[in-house]
DNA sequence: TTATTGCATTGATAAAAATCAATCATCGGG
DNA sequence: CCCGATGATTGATTTTTATCAATGCAATAA
C-alpha cells in the first residue's frame, strides 16, 4: 500500500475518526488495486472475504437466478459494497463486476469485524454506512413498485438534472443497457420511454439528455423525495 | 414498564450481551404497548423518534406514492423495524401499522444511538439486524426483478412449506390481499397464480394449501437459496 | 477505407399483469 | 336467523411490458 494510497484513505468518512493503531492494522490488511471495466470482481454465493470501497471508476451490483440477470445498483465513489456479507459473515447476495476502468479498496472482513469491535468510530461509520444502502435499496424498491416504467426513467432524468446542478445538458453516466436493468425494463422499452418522454419536457440526444421544461417533466414523473433524494 | 416484560426483553437477542447499567437506561426510556389490528403506528416521511421491536403479532411496513400504495414487508417476532432511519436520525421511508393485535416495544431513537457508542455488544447486536433486514431487501427485490408472478407466489408457498417443517397443510398467516402486494401483484392475479399452480403439486382451500408434490412445485417455481432461504 | 462488432432503435407481436365488473363466500352483528 | 360488509374469486378487457426481428449507427481494427 502506497502512502499516498493511505492519505487518501484516511481522509474518507469511513476513517477518518478511526484511532490510529487500528487504521494501521486495516490498512496494512488492506489493498488498493486498479480494475480494468468490464472484470468480474465477486460472485453470489461466494462467503465474504473481503469489503470493497470504490475509489474510482463504478461497480456494477447483479444478480440471477435460473437464467436471468438483473442490476442490482451502481456503485460510484466513494462507498462500499458488500458491507451486510462482511458484517454478518454470510455468502454474498450479488455479484460485482467493473463498468469503467476502476480502482477498488479491497478489506479482509475478519479485519473489519475486528476493528467494529474495538473502535467505536469505527463502528458507528459502519453502521450508518450499512443504513444509507439498506435506505438506497428500500429507495430502488419503492421505485420499483409504486411507479410505471416511464415514471422511472422521468424520476432518473430528474435526479441526474439535480446532480448536475440544474444543467441544460446532462449526459447519461454509463450505458442504456445498463440502466435499462437498473430501473427494471429491458433496452427496448428505456428506449420507447426515452422517446415518449421528448413530448414532456426532454430531448435526446444518444446519452446526452437536453432538459427544455423540468415542469413538464415533473408532471408527468411525479417525483418524491421519500424516493428520489439521494440524500437521507 | 412491568418487570415480566423487562425479562423477555433482556432475553432478546439483540440485548443479551448489553451492559447492564446500560440496559437499564434503555429500558427505562422504553415503554412496551399493545395495539389492536389495523392501526396506524408511524407514517413515511416523520422523524424517526423512536425505533420499534415486534414482540407479538405482526406489523405491515408500507408506502405510498401518488395514489399509489405497496406493502414492503411484514414483520414478525422478534424484530425491530425502521432501524437504519433511527441510526441515521433520518425519516422514515415507510409506513407501519399492525396487521394482527401486537405488542410492540418502542425506544427514543436518541437512546439507541447513545448505547450504540457506549456499548461494543449492543453495537455488534444492531448491526447485525441491520445487515440482516439490509440482504431481506435485497432477497425482496431479487425476487421481484428475476421471477414472474407465479414463480414468486410458488417460493413463497415453498418458503412456508420449509418453515412448516414440510407439513402436508401450510396456512397463509395473513390475508391475500397483502400478500398480493408483497408479492408485487394485484390479489386478482394472486388468485389466478394460485389457480394455475393447482395443476403443480398444490391444492388450495381458502387460507390453507395441501402440498402434494413438492417437486413439481419447485420444478414450476425454481427455487434458489440466495432469494429464499430465511437463514443467511 | 471497409468490415466487424456491439449497442441502440424501431416496428410487429406476444405475453404478462392490471383493471373493471360481477359474483360468491364468509363472518360478525343485529 | 338474516343482513351487510369485507375479502376472494372469476371472467372480460385493456394496458403495460417483454420478446422477436430487422435495421441503423457509431466505434474499432484490419
Amino acid at each position: 500500500m502506497r502512502e499516498s494510497d493511505k492519505d487518501i484513505i484516511r481522509s474518507l468518512k469511513i476513517f477518518s475518526d478511526v484511532d490510529e493503531r487500528l487504521f494501521e492494522t486495516l490498512v496494512t490488511a488492506a489493498y488498493a488495486q486498479r480494475f480494468p471495466a468490464q472484470v468480474d470482481l465477486i460472485h453470489e454465493g461466494e462467503s465474504a472475504d473481503f469489503l470493497y470501497i470504490v475509489l474510482e471508476g463504478c461497480v456494477e451490483l447483479f444478480a440471477s437466478s435460473h437464467g436471468r440477470e438483473t442490476s442490482m445498483a451502481i456503485v460510484s465513489p466513494v462507498s462500499t459494497f458488500v458491507l451486510a456479507a462482511t458484517v454478518k459473515d454470510a455468502p454474498y447476495l450479488m455479484s460485482a463486476r467493473t463498468v469503467d476502468p476502476s480502482k477498488l479498496l479491497l478489506i479482509p472482513s475478519q479485519n473489519v469485524r475486528d476493528v467494529f469491535d474495538q473502535d467505536p468510530a469505527f463502528a458507528r461509520a459502519i453502521v450508518t454506512e450499512l443504513a444509507t444502502c439498506y435506505r438506497s435499496v428500500v429507495k430502488s424498491m419503492k421505485n420499483l413498485k409504486l411507479r410505471t416504467a416511464i415514471e422511472r426513467v422521468g424520476n432518473y432524468i430528474l435526479r441526474l438534472h439535480d446532480k448536475s446542478g440544474k444543467a441544460d445538458i446532462v449526459e447519461l453516466p454509463f450505458g442504456k443497457r445498463n440502466l435499462a436493468s437498473i430501473l427494471g425494463m429491458t433496452p427496448e422499452n428505456l428506449s420507447r420511454a426515452f422517446g415518449a418522454l421528448q413530448s414532456h419536457g426532454i430531448l435526446m440526444d444518444g446519452a446526452r439528455i437536453e432538459i427544455i421544461d423540468r415542469a413538464a417533466l415533473e408532471t408527468v414523473s411525479k417525483p418524491n423525495p421519500l424516493i428520489d433524494d439521494f440524500r437521507s
